[in-house]
RNA sequence: GCGGGCGUGGCGGAAUUGGUAAACGCGUCAGAUUUAGGAUCUGGUACCUCACGGUUUGGGGGUUCGAGUCCCUCCGCCCGCACCA
């Protein structure tokens, strides 16, 4: 058939319809097939696709496709994160509803990815803000409840005032609101949260297991915000007081040293260990000062270490040396106890505190040079604390044992005493799962007078969210204002009651979305055993490191928590994770206000979605940066262009032969194409399976292509097959990147499968044999001279005819060939002196 | 400060993992074709040198017959964590 003149539009719109009639990106639960899920993080609709989608989705594509080709049974979803504040906010601008700003950016936002031709099963759908989806969500929270995994808490929160609701911990970034960059403010609420820390052991062991699978920066970066150390409890007694103290150390062995005690500002004691201090006015005014100073000034690093003495003492429960007690800007509420022993020779804190008040400096730990000199660090000479391992002195029974060994020692001798015992901390906290705003899914609770806070009933799922509300130009929730929202009865007791008005957190809808997607239609279930059981877990994910921590560790959270409440038996939802670069423009990140915003349709209209793709999949490998170019992208329309003419040329010659079926040549020139052909299947294949290597994927059927553009005159009359096998090759090789031009010149070649059901191509190994290998010779390391020999000639003929050469001899001349290295097929290095 | 990554032509980036550095593409130069072309084709293009040849993967040192690749050290950039007791 004849090809034409090639236009993207006519070629990609042709094959979107002939996929979408077909029905070929629609997949089942098929036992008797290997299953494979890819999956890009779903994106919110905004209404404008991005670059940074398309390539995102675009990487994705590739993977599902390559998958597909090689007999996988593969999973493509795609959907909407469509609860969330810029819905609201784009509504309060419109007076509209929510709702409707949603529902249209979504049917803008399927249509740009419809043009591209992404491969998805879009009978799975789903958008989170339906409720046939918050629905099981909802269920979700009332199993965590009765399991004990979501509770009620009052508690300082961290508030945003600009989005008017309260973030959880991960979602305050430098103190500023991840979304807004709003400073966060801390405010007393009641809140909703959910028990991540329960499994912080299992979200930080299971890391292990994804080495190799994730970035080894994601896993770095969860682990540090799951923040686990090992340490010790120390109970202190208050000197004239019936209170105690204790502190989280990770230094017990340091015990004899702590000549001071810090607490925090907001410590629950400071009121009652100030409460007859002579200068009580300048102490609350100090604990004023900290707790009202901003979290971005306070958590600075140049922050000057402030402190002020309560005018109590406590007791060392090991030494009984009364210890002074201070209040300290830099000791923290929210890690530990609130309360530090202050061990000023071994901690560099406390030594510049000490320094700074002038308190007492005691070592207990010896450098192993000088206790071996009979010696021991002199205090008054110190510049800092001394924090490395050492040996005990001034440590009563414990002197002389190494410090390692004396930390379990000293905690096992309090333990008899209960003052102290091993404790482990974690730097990670409950997610707060409340949010003040109207656009998300209703947490199913009701306040009762008498019955307090009961689960709205399950048959009473999905609890709605009103259609009708109105949003406030504030800003803030309309729901609490509607009464036929709020007003209910109470589901125990029957009398007058009202509804939680807050909503779940977005995190909360995308936590489980990729199990929704293995049976996303199930109006009785979340989703089907049977569904879960063969697609799960996902095997490759594909997304922004944006997410490394947020959507990532609430999804790992919901994972197991979701196996412990009987709903899943997967552990970890992402075996594979792939961090997508940046796309950069002109060496910097694409922003509205830097006016440097590529337009992914204008790009699709002048050039294609095909040209699109293939340039963001070749400018760069998918994990790093890329660095958008117009002429780049240019280059890659010139490149299809030049494939379309190279087939249109040779119409009559081209026969609808399999990729690498010619195995008969005759000439050189075939033997060579063969060669090539076999070989870049070889590297195609390996490059897309060590890390999706597309860039390097798509040079190498360039590489093909100027090869066949080479040789075409000399084959077509000599071995058109080779040519025809050739171009079959190069088209299948490309089809995942540029499917819809691969199905154009396919179907041009005669061939009447469409590529979706082709094989993965396979090389011979016999093929890339060859005859003749071109050597290269060096002396002393330098290259000097090449030759051409059989394959596999034995070394010392090899090394007779590279001391031959003209090249080699005039650099050899007059020395003494000390030793002639050969590496067969490959190189002879004559070293010479 | 701690942890991780990176540094290769004018540009984006390759290099089969210790064996011809700069594949592929962009840009650019020359030629061909064309009424013309930002179309297409052919050829050149790391740097210095008329040439022979020499130099080159952020700098310096080392291991090796041989180093972009391994080791040490310094410099620069990026990312994450950071008063976490």
């Amino acid at each position: 058939m004849a090809l034409g003149k090639y236009i993207p539009e006519e070629v990609e719109l042709k094959w979107q319809k002939v996929w979408k009639d077909s029905g070929c990106f629609e997949v089942e639960v098929d036992p008797s097939k290997p299953k494979y899920y890819v999956l890009e993080m779903f994106p919110y609709p905004s209404g404008k696709i991005h670059m940074g989608h398309i390539r995102n989705y675009s990487i994705g594509d590739v993977v599902a496709r390559f998958k597909t080709m090689q007999g996988f049974n593969v999973l493509h979803p795609m959907g909407w994160d469509s609860f969330g504040l810029p819905a609201e906010n784009a509504a309060i601008k419109n007076k509209t509803h929510p709702a409707k700003w949603t529902y249209q950016n979504i049917a803008e936002m399927r249509e740009q990815l419809q043009r591209m031709g992404y491969s998805y099963d879009w009978r799975r759908e789903l958008a989170t803000c339906r409720p046939e989806y918050y629905k099981w969500e909802q269920k979700f929270f009332l199993k965590f409840l009765e399991k004990g995994l979501a509770y009620r808490k009052h508690s300082p929160q961290n508030w945003c005032p600009s989005c008017n609701t309260v973030l959880a911990n991960e979602q305050v970034e430098d103190g500023l609101c991840w979304r807004c960059e709003s400073e966060v403010e801390q405010k007393d609420m009641e809140q909703w949260f959910l028990r991540i820390t329960d499994y912080a052991d299992e979200l930080l062991n299971d890391l292990k297991t994804m080495d190799g699978g994730w970035p080894e920066r994601v896993l770095t970066m969860q682990r540090n915000w799951i923040g686990k150390s090992y340490g010790a409890e120390l109970t202190f007694q208050v000197k004239d007081m019936d209170e105690t103290i204790t502190v989280f150390t990770t230094r017990p062995d340091t015990l004899f040293g702590a000549t001071f005690m810090s607490v925090a500002a907001e410590h629950p004691m400071v009121e009652a260990l100030t409460a007859d201090a002579d200068n009580k006015a300048e102490i609350d005014a100090f604990v004023t000062n900290i707790k009202n100073m901003d979290r971005i000034k306070r958590g600075a690093d140049d922050l000057e270490k402030q402190g002020i003495f309560t005018g109590k003492y406590c007791i060392n429960p090991l030494s009984g040396a009364e210890i002074p007690i201070f209040i300290a800007n830099f000791v923290l509420m929210g890690y530990g106890t609130g309360a530090v022993m202050a061990v000023p020779a071994h901690d560099q804190r406390d030594f510049e505190f000490a320094k700074k008040y002038d308190l007492p400096i005691k070592t207990v730990i010896n450098p192993p040079d000088l206790h071996g000199k009979g010696e021991i660090l002199n205090e008054s000479e110190m510049g800092e604390a001394y924090t490395a391992p050492g040996v005990l002195v001034n440590s009563g029974d414990f002197d002389n044992m190494q410090n390692e060994p004396a930390k379990k020692a000293i905690v096992e001798h309090l333990d008899k005493s209960g003052l102290g015992k091993i404790s482990i901390n974690y730097r990670l906290r409950d997610w707060n799962v409340s949010r003040q705003r109207f656009w998300g899914a209703p947490i199913p609770i009701i306040y009762c007078d008498d019955c307090g806070a009961v689960p709205v009933p399950e048959d009473q799922l999905p609890l709605l969210l009103p259609e009708n509300a109105q949003v406030r130009a504030d800003g803030k929730s309309p729901l609490p204002a509607m009464e036929e929202f709020v007003n209910c009865t109470c589901p125990k007791c029957g009398k007058a009651a009202r509804r939680e008005t807050d909503t779940f957190d977005t995190f909360f809808e995308s936590s489980w979305y990729y199990m929704r997607y293995c049976d996303p239609r199930n109006d009785t279930e979340p989703f089907s055993a049977e569904a879960t059981d063969y697609w799960m877990n996902v095997d490759q994910y594909i997304g922004g490191i944006e997410h490394a921590i947020l959507h990532l560790l609430y999804s790992r959270f919901f994972t197991k928590a979701l196996r412990d409440t009987g709903f899943i038996k997967t552990d970890e939802p992402f075996a594979n994770l792939l961090t997508q670069g940046m796309v950069l423009k002109d060496g910097g990140k694409m922003s509205k206000s830097k006016g440097n915003v590529v337009d992914p349709n204008a790009m699709i209209n002048e050039f294609g979605a095909d040209a699109t793709r293939l340039f963001i999949l070749f400018a760069s490998p998918p994990i790093k940066e890329l660095e958008w170019s117009d002429q780049g992208l240019e280059g890659a329309f010139r490149f299809l262009s030049r494939l379309w003419r190279l087939i249109e040329g040779l119409e009559d010659t081209l026969e609808p032969v399999q990729p690498t079926s010619f195995n008969d040549p005759q000439v050189d020139a075939a033997k060579r194409l063969r060669f090539k052909e076999h070989d870049t299947v070889r590297r195609a294949t390996r490059d897309i399976e060590n890390e999706f290597q597309f860039n390097t994927v798509i040079a190498a059927v360039m590489e093909l292509v100027n090869e066949i553009y080479a040789l075409k005159n000399e084959l077509k009359d000599a071995a058109p097959r080779a040519l025809s096998s050739a171009i079959a090759t190069a088209v299948t090789l490309l089809s995942p990147i540029t499917p819809h031009v691969c199905e154009e010149l396919w179907q041009a070649l005669g061939h009447t499968n469409t590529l979706t059901k082709q094989a993965w191509p396979t090389f011979d190994e016999s093929a890339l044999v060859k005859d003749e290998v071109t050597m290269v010779v060096q002396v002393n390391g330098k290259m000097r001279g090449k030759f051409v020999v059989a394959n596999n000639t034995p070394k010392d003929e090899v090394e007779k005819i590279a001391l031959g050469l003209e090249n080699v001899t005039t650099h050899t001349d007059g020395k003494t060939i000390r030793k002639v290295i050969v590496i067969p097929n490959k190189l002879v290095n004559i070293v010479a002196n």
